[in-house]
DNA sequence: TCTGGGGTCCTAGGACCC
DNA sequence: TCTGGGGTCCTAGGACCC
């Protein structure tokens, strides 16, 4: 079943008497700072935090230091005093580490259960339709877990993803509890659901959270029992998915096979703010030999690169944002054809006299490498089955980069992302950039575009 | 002084075709 | 003078997640 796609259901079973599938979530608990728990055990029992890139935000808590009320994504330098007064041991970020420790229990889970989707580096769906007896077998994986990792897991487990998901939040607010929780028809289930607010629902944020308000639906359980209709005017088509599941009725089916990445970024904030040219092109060298063995690694190549360059978006000093979208003659998967025009187009944004704090590359309309000749051959007109020399498709690579230089003259701008247009738009005062979103009507991809 | 990085899905509206 | 309507594809942007 696609995702997404609902099963046949022209009348719900409102009752609840017979769930039909059950859906375990496994989530590591604090799991950065269980990571650095298992390679430092006097870490036990004292309040650990993980820091994100440059020290820059707090990114993982242990219970104690959830305890001191310090919340996820806050500014370091903002709850350093706290920390000192309460000996919190601070980490810079080891994501090397992480993502070995999450092979590793994503391995064990894999031999727990046939069935199952990895659906972040710290969680995953499990399919335990069918199992006799769902609580054992889930204290089973965590104790297996534990054993085999060192990492700490609780387990929620219900008829839905989105209700395994609620059961996972109740088995991570029971601390001294066994760290499982499952879902079943009856009062517990409704009284969970009438106390879940709606927007601790997965699925639904500030922003729709507030919509659902202001029209008098305030707890999960207010959502799964309005009609279908009204929810449909109110959140279309994601609405429906959410009330089915909170129903009961499954919608969201487990992706075994995770599909390859529609998108990849490389982006860092500096530690120290870059103001020449060559430490830019440092960067994004870095950022392009990254991104481009991300691409082979899943198979992919990419038909168009954007770069961008920013300052601060905090504090008094002069701002500036630049990007600029290049689309290749033929996707790509090798690094030195993708710096070409990282390079390209990263010369053409820069400006002098700025202090950047931030730069990255964002590759886009990826493509399965197998299907690059052929659309090598629609591009030059030729037959299939002529394959292109290595030689003549250098030759034409260069004759491209020519008319670049040639053809493009001054950078008026622009173009951004709705994602980084955001982030601008937040400094106040600041006189925005000329955006466009266009990037077809950009003097460069004009220039590349045959 | 110091503020993360990497993704996905849905939808409205325009372009285009017949 | 009068100026259709339905279907499909694409894009930009909003919203969400960990």
């Amino acid at each position: 079943m696609p995702r997404g796609a609902f099963s046949d259901h022209s009348s719900p079973d409102m009752s609840l008497t017979a769930f039909s599938k059950r859906i375990a979530l496994v989530d590591c608990n604090n799991f950065y700072v269980s990571c650095e728990r298992v390679f430092q055990p006097d870490l036990q029992g004292v309040p650990v935090a993980v820091l994100s890139n440059n020290d820059g935000c707090i990114i993982a808590r242990s219970n104690e230091v959830k305890a001191l009320g310090v919340k996820m994504g806050v500014p370091y330098f903002q709850v350093r005093p706290l920390f000192e007064r309460h000996h919190v041991r601070v980490f810079s970020s080891n994501f090397a580490l992480y993502g070995d420790m999450s092979q590793r229990v994503m391995s064990t889970l894999a031999r727990l259960s046939p069935d199952f989707e990895i659906y972040s580096i710290d969680e995953c769906f499990l399919d335990m339709t069918g199992f006799g007896e769902p609580l054992e077998y889930a204290k089973e994986i965590r104790s297996t877990v534990k054993r085999w990792t060192g990492i700490g897991v609780s387990i929620g487990i219900g008829p839905s993803k989105t209700l395994a998901k609620v059961a996972n939040k109740l088995a991570k607010k029971d601390q001294t509890g066994p760290g499982i929780r499952m879902l079943e028809p009856g009062d517990e289930l409704e009284e969970t659901l009438s106390a879940l607010p709606v927007e601790g629902i997965w699925g639904i944020g500030k922003s729709l959270a507030r919509r659902l308000k202001r029209r008098k639906i305030h707890s999960a359980l207010n959502l799964r029992d309005a009609s279908d209709r009204r929810i449909t005017r109110i959140l279309g088509a994601l609405g429906q998915r959410i009330v089915y599941e909170l129903r009961g009725i499954s919608c969201l089916s487990l992706e075994e096979q995770p599909p390859a990445k529609q998108t990849i970024c490389t982006s860092r904030s500096f530690a120290r703010s870059v103001r020449t040219l060559e430490g830019l092109q440092e960067a994004i060298s870095t950022f392009v030999s990254r991104a481009a063995e991300k691409l082979r690694s899943q198979g992919s190549a990419a038909g168009v690169l954007t770069v961008y360059i920013m300052t601060s978006h905090f504090g008094e000093s002069s701002k500036y944002y630049n990007s600029l979208v290049l689309e290749l003659p033929v996707p790509s998967c090798i690094t030195h054809e993708l710096l070409n025009y990282a390079l390209i187009g990263l010369h053409r944004i820069y400006k002098k006299g700025y202090d950047y704090k931030k730069a990255g590359i964002l590759l886009s309309n990826i493509v399965p490498s197998g299907s690059i000749q052929r659309d090598l051959f629609d591009r030059l007109g030729e037959p299939a089955g002529v394959s292109e020399s290595p030689r003549r498709r250098g030759e034409r690579l260069m004759k491209t980069l020519d008319r670049i230089n040639t053809e493009f003259g001054s950078d008026t701008l622009i173009y951004a992302s709705s994602d980084l247009r955001k982030g601008w738009r937040t400094v106040r005062g600041h006189q925005s950039p000329r955006f466009t979103t266009n990037w077809r009507e950009l003097p460069l991809v004009k220039a590349l575009l045959p």
